[in-house]
DNA sequence: CATATTCGTGAACAGCGTTTGCTAACGGTG
DNA sequence: CACCGTTAGCAAACGCTGTTCACGAATATG
């Protein structure tokens, strides 16, 4: 807010005075903390008292850096959601250009692959507000979740922009549902400006989907009778390839065993 | 574990001696007020001392009924699959026995309104164990999530029986998964003792889009862009149907504005 | 150098789960 | 009825949590 002191014998180089930078650094720390409680602990083992007592200070310092542990957790959620939005569209930059269906699947994994070996972030991310007060003030967290849709659903944009699948006529949908569609696509930034409902709707129903199973795995609704989660996984981006006219292809690492097609 | 005393002035009628009749009275109590403050507070509002505050009692006291916080949430975990379960069969009977179609499309309606009008206690059933502690023995909600979804599955075991959709050939299915799917079956209790894996695939497919449009709209990971997600859910209402073989029939309050079917 | 801002602390309040010893009531028996 | 063991419930205490406040110390600014 306060525009960057002019003074300052050290360089001032960065726009950053050595306050600020030292500031910097330890809001830092108190996040790399916080996530790694997270991590170790599950989400009901972040505390602003264990984070303090490791980084060597008391509890009411923090509140120098942070506003109270809801608002420390919707920060790191939002930083989660930015990580999870880089590994997948790295996922999506390590196949050739062209190859959309190797993107796309690459992509997905990529996607379950952060989610399963992510289990509290994801469980934070993608579960249910069960810890943050409802009138938190979660919109960062919003924000960053719905730039990560976008990065997404961008993935899916290429789909509909190559005509791979055949999409329902509009009229043959509810006009509830149209209209519902709509602002989905509206606010989720699809780069085609005026993408038909239909595309948007068959899109949706894969976001359901993966999001489904993912959920079902790292949640551990099913697991529990299933053991591997992966080749259920794989079949069901099979089916979700099939309906998106894309080009399934099984999975290198383990030996696929795979149907004819 | 001990068998009931012979004594008792009083009737001991139903085989429930004075003490433990007043004693299960409280343990009742105990629980309804959890779960209150579990619809009030979320998951996070119950507390053992908040409990035996409103009880007119002091949070020791409660260790003669429970040994622990943790036990009280997964005791009425328990309960709440067991309502779930109940409120799913009362819809499928409320329908004619031989309208196989409009049972199963009641039954999952039944299963999303409840978990729309019960958000805090399916968010503790479906959603990620984020409060206990991970060593906490589950075994009795797990027992009775069984339950319920044994209960849920026999609904699609009629289909199956019926024949009303075409199996993918196992022949087609991966080793791994058929693996995968027939523990599954073998489970979660289906009624046919043979089930083919594919008919299992086709089941776990609907099931994982179900839980996926329900969490989302629950977990609300959409409808802060969306609104209303009745209409997508009916949409998903409607593809699941059609990969069953069922007649979609649309919802009867609201006016459909439905398609041409 | 003097002053203003920031950082961090210690103490305190209110809440939590849980354990431990105690009292008082209750249930069944002689 | 009197006796006695079982049980219910409580007060106190320990250690944990988030948060507020007043204060001192270090730092940056004029």
């Amino acid at each position: 807010m306060t525009k960057p002191p002019v003074t300052s014998d050290h360089r001032t180089g960065g726009t950053l005075s050595r306050r600020e930078r030292v500031r910097e650094a330890t809001l830092a720390e108190i996040k790399e903390t916080a996530r790694r409680h997270l991590v170790e602990f599950g989400v009901a083992g972040v505390s602003l008292r264990a984070i303090a007592r490791e980084m060597g200070m008391t509890a009411p310092g923090l509140y120098r850096y942070v506003p109270g542990i809801d608002a420390l957790l919707v920060s790191i959620t939002a930083d989660m959601y930015e990580e999870l939005a880089d590994v997948v569209a790295e996922a999506d930059a390590s196949m050739p250009e062209e190859d959309t269906d190797g993107r796309i699947l690459t992509s997905l994994r990529a996607f379950r692959n952060w989610a399963i070996s992510h289990q509290p972030e994801f469980s934070v991310m993608f579960g249910p507000r069960t810890r943050l007060d409802p009138e938190a003030d979660i919109t960062s967290a919003l924000e960053a979740g719905r730039r990560f849709g976008s990065t997404f659903f961008t993935l899916f944009d290429r789909l509909v922009a190559e005509e791979r699948f055949a999409l329902p006529a509009d009229d043959d949908l509810p006009v509830a549902l149209r209209r519902e569609l709509r602002s989905f696509a509206d606010t989720v930034g699809f780069s085609s400006p005026n993408v038909p409902e239909g595309a948007v709707m068959v899109l949706t129903t894969c976001w359901v989907r993966l999001y489904g199973v993912v959920c079902m795995e790292v949640f551990q609704h099913l697991n529990f009778v299933v053991g591997d989660m992966e080749p259920l996984f794989e079949s069901e981006l099979r089916n979700m390839a099939t309906d998106l006219g894309v080009r399934y292809s099984p999975l290198e690492g383990a030996g696929g065993q795979a149907a004819k097609a």
